[in-house]
DNA sequence: GTATGATCATGA
DNA sequence: TCATGATCATAC
């Protein structure tokens, strides 16, 4: 267990640190069970390395590491260095958005300053054999920036207007809304095609595994 | 239910 | 094959 990273540079340099590591090298260093697989413990491999790099633990409404300002997100790639799955970014507001700006909006606080912790995580491969690989920081570049800006601000209007119940996955070039719920049954409040009040299921935003493979890209290029 | 952490599993 | 839609655990 690792006291909070006091500088960017101290973050970084534990963050490399783990680089070639498996995680179950890591989970023996602080003392932790590996789970048989994922099925239930969906969320492991991330609460693994918030502890493993000191990041503030539980559930909170803030960075993980909010003297810094970092969000600390794990990445599973194959062997080729492609991400496996989208990423999930935080709940889409669906009641009381009308004033809601992109520069105030989750989305853009949340992917002002990433730590993205690429995991080697193929599922042929059990999980404490798992690598974990080069970590970076990330800030969106202006391009970046304004294509995730589009994305929201159209599927927010979309959710203003009442039709949050027509949003498909595909939907957006970068920032994709999907359910997001422990299962069907739970339902929260929206707004209907009528501006009459419906139940739906939660959604959250998410970043397209085509995205992340393009930080990936950006990150590793050579040259 | 909402927040945290995501991956599972199936339809296209 | 793979992205979308569905789901799992836990704290409060």
């Amino acid at each position: 267990m690792h006291s909070s990273p006091a500088s960017l540079a101290e973050l970084q340099a534990r963050s490399q640190a783990l680089a070639g590591l498996t995680l179950g090298q890591i989970a023996a260093q602080l003392q932790l069970q590996v789970p048989a697989n994922l099925q239930k413990d969906k969320g492991w491999v991330g609460q693994l390395l918030e502890q493993s790099l000191g990041a503030s633990a539980g559930s909170k409404a803030e960075p993980d590491f909010p003297h810094l300002g970092v969000e600390l997100k794990t990445l599973p790639i194959d062997r080729d260095g492609k991400p496996l799955e989208s990423t999930y970014v935080c709940v889409a507001p669906l009641t009381n958005v009308g004033g809601l700006h992109w520069h105030d909006s989750w989305v853009c606080r949340k992917l002002q300053h990433v730590l993205w912790i690429p995991i080697l995580a193929e599922r042929q491969i059990p999980l404490s054999e798992r690598m974990v690989g080069t970590a970076f920081l990330w800030q969106p570049n202006v391009q970046q920036q304004q294509e995730l800006q589009q994305d929201w601000e159209e599927l927010m209007e979309q959710i203003t207007l009442g039709g949050v119940a027509n949003i498909r996955g595909a939907q957006g070039k970068h920032l994709q809304l999907r359910p997001k719920a422990a299962n069907s049954r739970a339902l929260t409040d929206a707004v209907g095609a009528h501006g009459e009040p419906i139940k739906t299921l939660p959604r959250g935003f998410y970043l397209k595994a085509t995205f992340t493979a393009s930080l990936l890209a950006q990150q590793f290029a050579p040259g």
